[in-house]
DNA sequence: CGCTTCATGACAATCATTCTCAAATGAAAT
DNA sequence: ATTTCATTTGAGAATGATTGTCATGAAGCG
């Protein structure tokens, strides 16, 4: 039941750079930070580059999206290729992949039973850890 | 548990006929939309306007708002007040509206679980509907 | 090595949304 | 009704992430 369409992809550095900078960061970062992260170390690769690969990378299931409160993409490479969720919190970016058969199985059967097909979903939860949670007003 | 934080908010002309147009609307629409809905009615609004209010009606639960799969943001006045989700059709636009209790508390009780605070959720889910479905390859 | 095809990069173009700020308006006080 | 003052509006500029363009560069292949 898990997708990946793997596209017939041509391997380039760029391609790498941007894989390898995913596999270091720890937190979900937009494709502008990836781009800035990458010409910090010195790795000149072009934003438009960025952007279609990181496009691309989401599109075949390498690497989860998500849409930040502002509308901003931002990417991860996550620790398991199955189908999971997170948990982010607002304050430091801190990501926690969860599942939920629950959750999928109720999104599943809640737009069947309205005549719906072809069902997709997203589900984000936010909030504060437990870090961020002790410095509020 | 429901939050309401009906802003002091004074009544305008405007705001008035965005709330029509928002109630006149069975599917969701986008501010641009409502600024064009207006206008091809005669009635002259800002569209800084339109999002000023739409946003503060969203903040202020009158409207529900969701984002789009390219990131616009759409509103609709909903049937109840209370908290729900949506069902939505990708090829007409049409969307139920549904309520999930499990789904309510999993989100709390996971995000919970690894120690976040302030939980908030998104769930969305798409697909295409009865008559959608028909026109398919 | 030549050839064909896909990927890249610099930069222009989009486009929803936000910002600016002077003018208009609601509400309350005089 | 008139003054007063904070809020709201509107026209247009500004923002900023994302996408489009297209000439150049690199991959794959015989
Ligand atoms: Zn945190
Ligand atoms: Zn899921
Ligand atoms: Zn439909
Ligand atoms: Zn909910």
């Amino acid at each position: 039941m898990s997708g990946q369409a793997r596209t017939e992809r041509r391997p380039t550095r760029q391609r790498a750079a941007i894989a390898e900078a995913l596999a270091d960061a720890t937190e979900f970062r937009s494709a502008q930070e990836i781009h800035a992260d990458l010409a910090s170390a010195g790795d000149r690769v072009g934003l438009a580059t960025v952007y279609r690969n990181l496009q691309a990378m989401a599109t075949d299931g390498e690497v989860d999206v998500i849409r930040t409160a502002d509308g901003e993409s931002v990417y991860r490479a996550c620790a398991t290729e199955d189908h999971h969720h997170h948990v982010v919190c607002r304050g430091c970016g801190l990501a926690v992949e969860v599942t939920a058969d629950a959750v999928e199985r109720w999104a599943e059967t809640v737009a069947a039973s309205h005549g719906f097909t072809q069902v997709r979903h997203t589900v984000e939860v936010d909030g504060l850890c437990r870090r961020c949670s002790s410095g509020s007003s």
